[in-house]
RNA sequence: CGCGGGAUGGAGCAGCCAGGUAGCUCGUCAGGCUCAUAACCUGAAGGCCGCAGGUUCAAAUCCUGCUCCCGCAACCA
């Protein structure tokens, strides 16, 4: 079973392309797993409670939980344009999600890993939190930007995190898999090092209402990280009293992959999430892994509302296509690192990759084929040195293609499978079946041409169904390849059989082209056909 | 001396751990081809590999120092 989540996304506004960048990136990962005949489960959602949607809401003078909904269905929204297909659906605010976090609460305290204590600081009552040293300003002052500071004492509940320290920092010592990229787990180490103050988990309700009550004192809420983390159990089934409703907990867990970005690792997921699972008794072997991706910047600087740059991930998909969009991410993006989003970066790789590189291939493969052969294949008996080159290129690629998604560096898998379709196009060159086809000599020479071409084509198409599902159904069904049943274990040399039938093609990757560029284009090819001429 | 990531031809990156002719994609220029989505293939130009020292027969790669950029530094998420 591979059971992959990502992180849930707050409602506190519309989700960017950095969102988008993680579910693709899931989305892609459980689609490979699949692929290969694994079980999967595949849960994504939403982070509705705390302090910041309670505001958004207030100031647009509607309750939190209409607020959360509102941006909730943005969410749900593009990830149905983007064709990411979660089986789960994790929003906090659902009553079931709500049950279990109660009653893991309720188990915690039974077992004295929480307690009461009071704390007194300086609070901003604009900002709603208190504030520490580190708000301080230069002269030590707290700035204007915090309004009125008061000095405020109150209540609250601990979970008794530094008690799991110990235990933490051994695990993630001697688990290098617990983190990926490994730079990262380094960096969980040093904050285990760093943590020395036990978690609050509550909010009183009069300054924070929108959360989940603590089942043992009314007057306060949960502390919204110790509920969102939770909905990496509770929507897998822990403890859900055979709701039939949520999937089989013993079947899911631990999660084989927990896809975060780089600013919830610590101390989110890498100290709270652990620890508390800790807590709630689990082993060490029942510990989720995390995968860590980074950033998506705008020309190099992070993205903000304040710059102004943010990308909205429809407009993209509408201009571009979802299946542009998801490829551009996963192929642009080495896993774990930060990336610069860049728009023209998308159009150089969709029209490099897609349009001229396969798509191109694809089409003057199945066009020489219906032209010279019918659309017949022959499965060549024989090969020649360049022909059993290409055919153990594909090889190669496919190996390296598996290696890499299984690693999760779906930028060096895709890179893997477009290498092998330049090769194709070089191998169409040398071979030049235009002219193969003029001699009926040759014609066995030219079947075994565009055997290899359309194998490779099907082969390559097969695999890229992970990201582009519709496009790698479009080639197929223009190859007459059934797909069904088909693994990348079973997808060996030969899968078009003696006497095949191909359909005449359709471009599946038109260029997308601006009209600066159309105009160029144009330019060029009337500079060369008038040097013909001469 | 808080911590981490980075600086490589016009742009984006690989190479560094295990020193030995500087590689890839895009762009530019010149050829070729005509099956194809004005696509494809070949070739060329373009780099004192951030700076300064050191080790070595040999340094983008190892060591030392420095400069610049980006991010993090927990209880808002």
């Amino acid at each position: 079973m591979f059971y992959i989540t990502t992180a849930i996304d707050y409602t506190n506004g519309a989700p960017h392309i950095g969102h988008a960048y993680e579910k693709v990136l899931a989305d892609v990962l459980v689609r490979w797993h699949r692929m290969c005949g694994e079980e999967t489960y595949f849960l994504s959602g939403v982070d509705q409670h705390g302090q910041k949607v309670q505001q958004k809401a207030e100031a647009e003078g509607i309750e939190p939980l209409q607020y959360a909904q509102k941006v909730t269905q943005k969410f749900i929204a593009l990830w149905e344009k983007l064709g990411i297909e979660y089986d789960g659906w994790a929003a906090t605010s659902d009553p079931r999600h709500e049950k279990c976090v109660q009653k893991i609460l309720t188990e915690l305290r039974d077992k004295g890993c929480l307690y009461k204590k009071s704390y007194k600081g300086f609070y901003s009552v604009r900002q709603e939190q208190f504030l520490t040293d580190k708000e301080r300003g230069e002269d030590g002052q707290f700035g204007p930007e915090w309004g009125e500071v008061i000095e405020l004492e109150e209540e609250n509940w601990y979970f008794n995190l530094t008690a799991h320290i110990p235990w933490l920092r051994e695990y993630v010592t001697k688990h290098p898999e617990v983190v990926t990229p490994e730079f990262r787990r380094q960096d969980l180490l040093m904050a285990i090092d760093r943590s020395t103050n036990d978690l609050c988990i509550s909010r009183p309700k009069n300054r924070l209402s929108w959360g989940i009550p603590l089942p043992f004192d009314p007057d306060f809420v949960t502390y919204v990280w110790f509920d969102a983390l939770i909905n990496y159990i509770s929507f897998a089934g822990y403890e859900s009293d055979g709701d039939e409703s949520l999937p089989s907990f013993g079947k899911l867990w631990p999660a084989a992959c927990e896809i975060i970005g780089k600013d919830i690792l610590v101390p989110a997921h890498g100290i709270y999430w652990l620890c508390m699972l800790h807590a709630m008794g689990f082993s060490d072997d029942q510990m989720p892994q995390l995968l860590v991706h980074g950033w998506l910047n705008i020309k190099g600087e992070k993205m903000s509302k304040s710059l102004g740059n943010i990308v909205d991930p429809n407009e993209l998909c509408d201009v571009f296509g979802a299946e542009a969009v998801r490829y551009y991410l996963v192929r642009d993006t080495k896993t774990g690192y930060d990336s610069d989003y860049d728009v023209e970066r998308l159009r150089m790789i969709y029209n490099s990759e897609l349009a001229n590189d396969l798509g191109n291939l694809a089409n003057r493969s199945l066009n020489m084929c219906v032209r010279y052969c019918e659309g017949i294949l022959h499965r060549p008996t024989d090969d020649d040195e360049p022909s059993a080159d290409l055919r153990k290129s594909l090889d190669e690629a496919e190996k390296t293609f598996a290696k890499q998604m299984d690693a999760y560096n779906t930028a060096d898998a895709f890179g893997a499978l477009n290498a092998h379709v330049s090769l194709c196009n070089g191998y169409i060159e040398q071979k030049q079946p235009w002219v193969l086809a003029k001699d009926p000599q040759k014609s066995e020479e030219l079947q075994r041409v565009l055997y290899h071409l359309l194998e490779s084509v099907a082969h390559v198409s097969f695999l890229l169904g992970c990201v582009l599902p519709e496009a790698s159904a479009r080639l197929l069904a223009q190859l007459q390849v059934d797909a069904a049943g088909l693994t990348p274990q079973t997808l060996t040399w030969g899968i078009l059989p003696e006497g095949h039938c191909v359909q005449a093609p359709s471009p599946v990757f038109p260029r997308i082209l601006t009209p600066e560029e159309k105009e160029k284009m144009a330019a060029k090819a009337a500079a060369k056909t008038a040097k013909n001429k001469a």
